[in-house]
DNA sequence: TTGTATGCGTTATCAG
DNA sequence: CTGATAACGCATACAA
């Protein structure tokens, strides 16, 4: 079973492998071919099982129709999901998606970015580390085609797709003190980033808005000990002087690891206290009651996210922007 | 910013292409270039940012140092981790993988393999879809490296990397009679892929051994409407004569779909009903007590598949197996 | 110690 | 209507 390739199929016809290519390729407009040459070529390269080498392709053509996808950790389900969408539009529109996790680490995203970059891609769609400005304007410079998800940086002109975040959050900490909850705590990572820092400036502000500002009642919790880290905070929210009767996660792993150490201090959720989680997960939906959270349009994220990447590379003239969509709380 | 290549650094430092080959493939073994060339190359190297072409590499050696990665859905946590762990140990042999899914859909399997394929991968692990046996054999007969995961054909010599399903089952059943639940149910994908039947085969014959069998207490939904066919499957357990005490989830997806299910339905699980799930989830550690489950080994699943398939690509004469990992009872 | 020539599979150009 | 040829970037056998 060896290779077959174009010439191949072209010394069993006895024509010129250029000939053959055309015709496999659909560019034969002006009758350049004739029709039973096509037909037979068509026919040979069925019955051989030819299958285009995408190296040779991408070699020759200067680019792979391959783009690379940068996220923290593949594992984790809002990841998951936005490389599901992407590769989803991306097969439509015939590109290959390479994935590559960073685990929030710098050097992990430099890694993958050259490795990325050795396979040609050509164009790079990441949810950049902390403190990646450096690096991402490196990438600016290479001219390589770049859009960044989730996360942005303010002071960068790159292409990106965002959320709202700073709007959804102040809402969210609104609606919470409509209802009654007039001490409600934020849990974040304790961490530079913008996307995080927008939530708890949401959180912050609506707090203030409502005169019921207190500084204790922001806890920042580690991404390596997470669950060492949330024990503590929650353990220190509920020796508060002003009792905490509600507790907004600021990401999923983090409402994750939240629930569960509310559980474990004996606490009822709803009951005892209420949450507001960022993103939907199986486990909330496991309460028998609702709990109230933010849902990120991660499809449609996906989908902008390719389409600006595509623009960059297929047509030489687009205007960079950011996009910023819409996430809503669902109660 | 154009493309640096080996031709550019051997013109800036006037030598030729083959002799900064060598050197930046560390193969000047026996003094084939001089010690201050060597050390020019290098660093004219890293001074224009070289960066070498995978694709011309590929072409030229016959070999991407891809793999593929076909799973029926990333962005289920289960095929997510175990990427996760692929990805990870594929690195450090230094090959990317790329992922693909299938929805379960035999088609777009085929899809897959097709567009791997033509991207030159050096080998493929896949987790087969219902019914792709013969698809499965075409590869074999291409004699592409491939290996098997999570599921596989009995019937088909395929190197494979599974968990003793039958075995974790019938345990579990047995455990869960020995603690006084007398009439489990089971609830499973209404498929026929040899996973699943093998857990299903777990379950009915533990229950056999107990004499307690009862074809009625076996339900099967399906992938597409998993919410609806759940809540008919349950509402028809809670019918049945013998009143069902315990249910076992075949899978981490309807585990999740069950747990809700049983929920709206006002039950309250470990009071009203145990349940026992197949896989971890994030659902599962929310309840303030422990619900058993089956943990399965997915990181060495990863390493394992990783190894059969790279001794595949590497050597020529691997002895092809399969590989049953054991999965364990977490109570 | 280094350079030259060749070819991997493709496509574009130009010459029949 | 079709074929020959060159080139993409790289690695290797062989020549010098």
């Amino acid at each position: 079973m060896k290779k077959v390739s174009l010439k191949v199929i072209a010394k069993e016809l006895g024509v010129s492998a250029a000939t053959v290519s055309l015709v496999l390729n659909g560019k034969n407009k002006n009758g350049r071919v004739s029709k039973e040459m096509s037909e037979k070529i068509v026919e040979k390269a069925a019955e051989l099982n030819y299958i285009p080498n995408s190296l040779a392709k991408g070699l020759k053509m200067g680019h792979s129709k391959s783009i690379g996808l940068i996220v923290a950790d593949i594992s984790n389900v809002f990841f998951g999901t936005l490389a599901l969408h992407i590769q989803n539009y991306a097969e439509k529109e015939g590109y290959t998606v390479i994935i590559g996790n960073t685990n929030e680490k710098l050097e992990e995203m430099e890694k993958m970015i050259l490795f990325l970059n050795s396979r040609q891609v050509d164009g790079l769609i990441i949810t950049p580390a902390e403190g990646s400005e450096v690096l991402i304007e490196s990438i600016l410079e290479g001219k390589k085609p770049l859009v960044l998800v989730d996360r942005g940086f303010p002071e960068l002109n790159v292409p990106s797709v965002l959320i709202n975040n700073y709007e959804v959050c102040y809402r969210s900490t609104k609606q919470l003190m409509d209802q009654g909850y007039k001490n409600p705590a934020f849990i974040t990572y304790k961490q530079d980033q913008f996307h995080t820092n927008e939530r708890k400036r949401g959180f912050i502000e609506a707090m203030k808005d409502a005169g019921l500002s207190d500084p204790d009642h922001v806890k920042g919790v580690s991404y390596q000990c997470l669950e060492e880290d949330m024990d503590k905070a929650i353990s220190q929210l509920l020796e508060c002087e002003k009792k905490v009767d509600a507790i907004f996660f600021a990401t999923n792993t983090i409402s994750i690891a939240g629930v569960k150490s509310l559980l474990k201090h004996g606490l009822l959720i709803q009951k005892d206290i209420q949450v507001m989680c960022f993103d939907e997960t199986d486990a909330i939906n496991l309460f028998p009651f609702r709990v109230p959270f933010i849902k990120q349009p991660v499809e449609e994220m996906a989908r902008k996210a390719l389409e600006l990447l595509i623009g960059q590379i297929e047509n030489k003239d687009v205007k960079i922007h950011k996009l910023f969509l819409e996430a809503e709380l669902i109660t």
